[in-house]
DNA sequence: AATCTTCTTGACCGATTGGTCAGCTTGTGT
DNA sequence: ACACAAGCTGACCAATCGGTCAAGAAGATT
């Protein structure tokens, strides 16, 4: 609290003054994160295909990796700690989000548009691959000669993403 | 430290003996888990196909998320903190392991065995998506009814992965 | 101008942290 | 039997943590 005040520029006490205690100020910084997570999923509904619609939440989805890679990373912790502070949402909002986006993909299947996968799965590896480049991206940038993805190489990235996974589930 | 040393039954000051500091305890920690996940490695190496050999890392790598979640863990918080400790690791052992897989993916590629992807991004998106069962295990859980994985929803899991990533490298 | 609420601050507190140290016990080699 | 090293332990320490509190400063309302 003291160094977060600090680069605040406010005493800690003041901090203290808008958020009572440090679990208040971190839940917080954890619901704002999961929010734009779930603006990005916008992309994935009004989807006329699998390949327009998938493709264009990987696009999201890297892209919120690539703009808050911290905020991805809080979000990483808290999970692996077992989700001490915000299981609610787990319980709530992301459960009935889960379950509508495989409802979505199911319907694809069904309608031949795309190999008959398991959807939860799915979603875990669009998950997992997406925030990998936030959560992992020291290791990232430590294997890419020490440097950061540039523009260039995140674009690279996006599309190996996308091509492995669109052709994964047949989707192109 | 000093739960540690509860949980191990000794007292502190001793465990302070075999353990001079708590980094070099954390080291040592890491360092188990990494050499866990290079002997996964041999799978790989000895396949005559990508198939197989890309196949039986997956299978691999996800027995690991299965049999050592806190290990995964580590290993992942101690990267998105920037690696403090094990960057000499990241740098040495784990640049070259994976120098020398992207060239038989490599290989692989030129052979006409499977697409012309990035070796580099497919070897994140195999990373990302097995370990991602350890690391987000309990979101896993929370959205599979609050229970852990089953021995037949890991199998599920496993074949899911493994059918989604060959195929969409063109393995299969 | 007077009153009351909101905001701001430095000083302080108990609890916990990783780590130290002198002295004890146990084991080993002669 | 002796000496020496290795292993073990309780008591202690400085530093840091999140949080509190009384008192003052700034704004708003009448």
């Amino acid at each position: 609290m003291q160094l977060i005040a600090d680069i605040a520029g406010l005493p800690k006490a003041n901090l203290h003054y808008y958020f009572a205690t440090k679990e208040e100020l971190y839940r917080r910084v954890v619901q704002e994160i999961f929010e734009i997570w779930l603006d990005a999923a916008a992309s994935f509904d009004d989807a006329p295909d699998p390949a327009t619609g998938i493709g264009a939440y990987i696009d999201a989805k890297m892209e919120i990796s690539r703009r808050h890679p911290n905020g991805s990373k809080v979000w990483a912790s808290e999970v692996m700690h077992g989700a001490p502070v915000i299981q609610d949402y787990l319980e709530g909002t992301l459960r009935d989000w889960t379950d509508g986006r495989i409802a979505v993909i199911q319907a694809w299947i069904d309608a031949g548009q795309m190999a008959p996968i398991d959807p939860r799965h799915l979603l875990y590896m669009l998950w997992a691959t997406t925030q990998h480049y936030a959560d992992f991206g020291h290791q990232v940038a430590t294997l890419n000669f020490g440097r950061p993805l540039s523009n260039a190489e995140w674009q690279i990235a996006k599309d190996n993403v996308k091509q492995i996974i669109l052709r994964g589930i047949g989707a192109i």
